[in-house]
DNA sequence: CTCACTACGTACGATAACGTACAAAAAACA
DNA sequence: TGTTTTTTGTACGTTATCGTACGTAGTGAG
């Protein structure tokens, strides 16, 4: 069991109220045309919602919890190239109009999700064009994001890789603690698991995160934001557009 | 001056048919809507095609050379996240709708392109939705590039990366030399000059390439894919779709 | 309560890559 | 032609990270 109290697993704060950010930032008309193929799935611990280069059956848009895009060779273990959480979606490739997916798609931190199938949402698409235009505008935010993390695996330390994940993961979630393991994070981060035990350690000996078995506490986000490198700003700030445009309280059954 | 005959530069191979891969793989209707707005321009080597975050005025369909797409942060230097050449184009942002470039795009190994404006681009693609779609079928390439790119960085050493660039580029030019310094691989590549050096040096003892300064050759091209991790299959792998399509001898005028 | 299992702390030598530096060779320039 | 700049070869000590391994402490199952 968690010492810490785990907000992450909390009901979230307004039920029945989308949490989705990009969702809540769709024009009113536009929401109204999905909200009737929506239904609230719970994303479990490890589940794979998408196999990579096979069909995508549907489109999750993540309300609590981080899922991780990862890519794969025969060899490695699969690395993280991309994190998604309440403030996006998984299945671009039904935006993109080839329905397959691109990478893996593993659920890190368990929460819930939207669903919607394919097939609806490319009916949804074609009525309203400026959701399609919302999509593909998010896609940049992705690629955005893998492009950093490239640059980032090749230059930066371990320790300020993990800083830049924990703080795109506390982002992502609601309060302080991220369930996840030193395996978990080491994997995500394409390193050895003792490598990641003994940042951090250094992490809690500086008071900037508090250390439970399967879990973690941000103490202190400020120092860990100094702890991380460039890379976490320069992912973050690309979601600006997101966080300026105006947000909708949608709501949806629970059902 | 190059002691290797440089093919690269030379003219192409058939003067006044369009060498890009995603041109030719247009249906003629298609293609003949752009034709008139086409306009070949040189690549000179290092010219920075696009700025990150800057709007992007035009598009460029490479028809020659090799261009690269870079992440920046202010400490490190620029770092290769996507290679782009004969088969494909620099501009996905206007296919995206925002028009503003994710990346800095920078000139690797000279060459030739087509170039659009953004608005013609534009204009065309609402006449041809086909068009768009083949261009967000595109964005799927690069994105898998960037993500393979984002594990390579994290878990291969040094030289099975450098195999890996050297196949990609290889792929993309005329003949068998690439005109491109050791600097320019470590810049691309985001490791140190001197390694680069070393490894070249190592490939060259095995007779994989043959070194001069400011160009290589790549004499044995099955060695060196053997020398290269798994991602350069992955990468291309992904092209597939682009090879399988009918590709169709379009005139362009040489002006 | 015991047992098995998972998660974590920690240690060891090995090695890949680093930063830096300097000189030689080739090309560009004047 | 001589001079400057660019490119490359090579070396040194240093550091980050690796692979591996083993012990320990929580956790869950029976």
């Amino acid at each position: 069991m968690l010492t810490f109290r785990d907000r992450t697993t909390e009901a979230p704060p307004k039920a029945g109220i989308v949490q989705n950010r990009f969702l809540s930032t769709l024009s009113p008309d536009d929401f109204e045309e999905l909200r009737p193929f929506l239904r609230v799935v719970d994303l479990k611990r490890h589940a794979v919602i998408h196999e990579a280069n096979k069909p995508v059956e549907a489109v999750y848009f993540i309300e609590s919890g981080v899922v991780s895009r990862v890519a794969r060779t025969q060899t490695d273990g699969a690395v993280e190239v991309a994190m998604v959480g309440r403030t996006g979606l998984i299945g671009i490739s039904v935006a993109l109009g080839t329905m397959i997916a691109l990478h893996r798609t593993v659920v890190q931190i368990p929460g819930q999700a939207l669903r919607i199938s394919s097939t609806d949402l490319q009916r949804v698409m074609e009525k309203k064009p400026a959701l399609r235009d919302h999509l593909l505008r998010y896609i940049q935010l992705l690629m955005n994001q893998k492009a950093q993390v490239a640059l980032c695996n090749a230059k930066h330390e371990i320790d300020k890789r993990l800083a830049r994940w924990l703080l795109l993961a506390h982002d992502r979630v609601v309060g302080d603690v991220l369930p996840v393991t030193h395996d978990l994070l080491a994997m995500t981060l394409g390193v050895r698991r003792a490598s990641v035990s003994e940042a951090l350690s250094k992490f809690e000996a500086e008071g900037i995160v508090a250390k439970t078995r399967g879990a973690l506490k941000i103490s202190n986000r400020d120092a860990l934001q100094s702890c991380a490198c460039e890379c976490y700003r320069i992912i973050d700030d690309r979601f600006g557009w997101l966080r300026a445009l105006p947000s909708h309280e949608y709501k949806i059954d629970n059902t």
